[in-house]
RNA sequence: CGGGGUGUAGCGCAGUUGGCCAGCGCACCGCGUUUGGGACGCGGGGGUCGGCGGUUCAAGUCCGCCCACCCCGACCA
């Protein structure tokens, strides 16, 4: 049978790499640093789709799709923008056989097109705000590359709004990253840190941007989603104006905001286990798996009918059901492949519990006997959604505990390069780019975001020891 | 792009100082027996040994070049 999974604790890259290909979310595609996103991952993301796209609408985000291709010389519209970008472009010379008059660059995001169209269709403060998303792909030279966490070409969402006012504007900014942080808490059971990236880690062009951090389970940060204030940066490069109520010429403020399939990455690597993948139940492709377990005919053709009649019972009731009819595959091999793919919940039904109308329950976020319970037939559904819950709670709870566990308050720089080792420094900082670069240099953690939750008050910069007014999370990541 | 490593069946590997027909485990296909935590028997299919060139009577094995992938650094959602 097919050896165990690595362990967490003796290869955490190697546990990650051999889980997303054996539980069948991904492979590599003949491309260096491209990936293929196998159905089983793509069901996933579309539950994460769903789950964000109802809150965009909720919001009043309409979707729409700009072009896959932008000329070269929209990049170069926005200094900082072009700075940040031009290293990982990917860029088309040719077309039908000839060489193009304008090199076009395939979108590593899309701010500049979507601009240029903002141009074209803002005339007056009446056609503001502009509240587009959009769904796609994007393409990114990345040098060193893994699946879902960082690859050459990416699918995400990218919203894209302007506005009349810079507060307008920035309450956008934020309450979009407040939807990022719901959905992650929510949907996904992954706790997030809400914070701002300082100067130096903000995304190209941005005057401020925002980010929800997660941790991993080896203890490093993961950027989970970032939503920024654009300012009028992109206004003035794309000449984005409007006519205000005073008939004055006005820039338009915008913002643009995005998550991507590396959000799958953050789910795996803060859930998953030794046996393999544990999927939030909001947003696992199959909620319930049903395995029958027979010895004969007779057996079979029992215990097959009562699978089947909760089988309908369990969709009917709207839960993601499969019920695995496999007959070459004995009952144990399908609990452990079932287990790799993190299915929340686990219904074994078998002779005995056809005659005592019973079902054995087994919950994924408690592996082996531990998680497993017997109950009723009656009132089945009712008994998933609140044992689906209850995982969700569970989940939630333990990736905050073990976060919590790993944020440390070193009392010097010593200590701070040490914990920072083996999780999270919270600390203050002077707000110098000089010390941020010293701690990348000597720790190789990064500030990860500045968040607004602070303890208030003001200590010393954990590097230099000058007065500062504000903690921030350092930590190696992703 | 620098440092290190690996390329033999889908996956994991073995293959002696070069020697006849390239093997093993798992997976896969067929038949039968099995099935409450990774079943078993029998029978099968599957290979330009990463590529190109060289040395040799003879290359998976020796030499050169190239390519791909993995790990470590510089860039990043």
């Amino acid at each position: 049978m097919p050896e165990k999974l690595p362990s967490r604790s003796e290869d955490f890259s190697e546990w990650y790499n051999q889980l997303v290909l054996r539980a069948e979310l991904a492979d590599y595609a003949p491309v260096r640093g491209c990936m293929v996103v196998r159905p089983y991952g793509w069901a996933l993301w579309e539950n994460i789709q769903q789950a964000l796209d109802r809150r965009f609408k909720e919001t009043g985000h309409v979707n729409a799709a700009f072009p896959l291709f932008i000329p070269m010389s929209f990049l170069e519209k926005e200094k900082e923008h072009v700075e940040g970008f031009s290293p990982e472009l990917a860029v088309v010379t040719h077309g039908g056989g000839e060489p193009l008059s304008e090199p076009l660059v395939v979108r590593p995001t899309s701010e500049t097109i979507i601009g240029y169209m903002y141009a074209k269709w803002i005339q007056s403060y009446r056609d503001l705000p502009v509240l587009i998303n959009q769904w796609g792909n994007v393409v990114r030279w990345e040098l060193r590359t893994r699946l879902f966490l960082r690859t050459l070409e990416f699918y995400w969402q990218e919203g894209h709004t302007a506005h009349a006012t810079e507060q307008e504007a920035i309450e956008e900014t934020l309450r979009m990253l407040d939807v990022y942080a719901d959905f992650a808490i929510n949907d996904a059971a992954v706790p997030v840190i809400k914070g701002k990236k300082t100067e130096s880690e903000k995304f190209a062009g941005a005057v401020m941007s925002t980010t929800i951090e997660a941790m991993m389970q080896d203890t490093r940060a993961l950027q989970s989603g970032t939503s920024h204030f654009l300012g009028q940066n992109f206004a003035r490069a794309f000449e984005i104006r409007f006519l205000d109520q005073n008939n004055q010429l006005q820039y338009v403020w915008t913002t643009s905001w995005g998550l991507s399939t590396r959000f799958i990455g953050a789910i795996i690597m803060t859930h998953g286990d030794d046996q393999g993948l544990v999927l939030p139940p909001k947003l696992a492709p199959i909620q319930v798996v049903i395995v029958p377990i027979y010895k004969n005919d007779a057996e079979r053709s029992a215990v097959l009918e009562t699978a089947q009649r909760l089988f309908h019972e369990l969709q009917a009731a709207g839960l993601r059901v499969k019920l695995d009819g496999r007959e070459e595959m004995t009952p144990g091999n399908k609990f452990y492949e079932w287990e790799l793919r993190g299915v929340p919940v686990r219904l074994e039904i078998g002779p005995k519990d056809v005659q005592s109308g019973s079902v054995t329950l087994a919950r994924r976020d408690r592996p082996g006997r531990e998680g497993k319970s017997t109950v009723s037939q009656q009132g089945l559904p009712e008994t998933i959604r609140a044992l689906m819950n209850d995982i969700h709670r569970s989940l939630l709870e333990r990736a905050t505990a073990f976060r919590e566990a790993h944020i440390f308050d070193p009392k010097d720089y010593a200590e701070f390069q040490e914990v920072v080792q083996r999780g999270w420094a919270f600390s203050w900082w002077c707000g110098r780019k000089e010390c941020e670069a010293k701690i990348k240099e000597d720790t190789k953690a990064t500030s990860r975001c500045i968040p607004f939750e602070q303890p208030g008050g003001s200590g010393r910069c954990i590097v230099c020891g000058e007065k500062a007014d504000q903690k921030v999370y350092f930590a190696r990541a992703y």
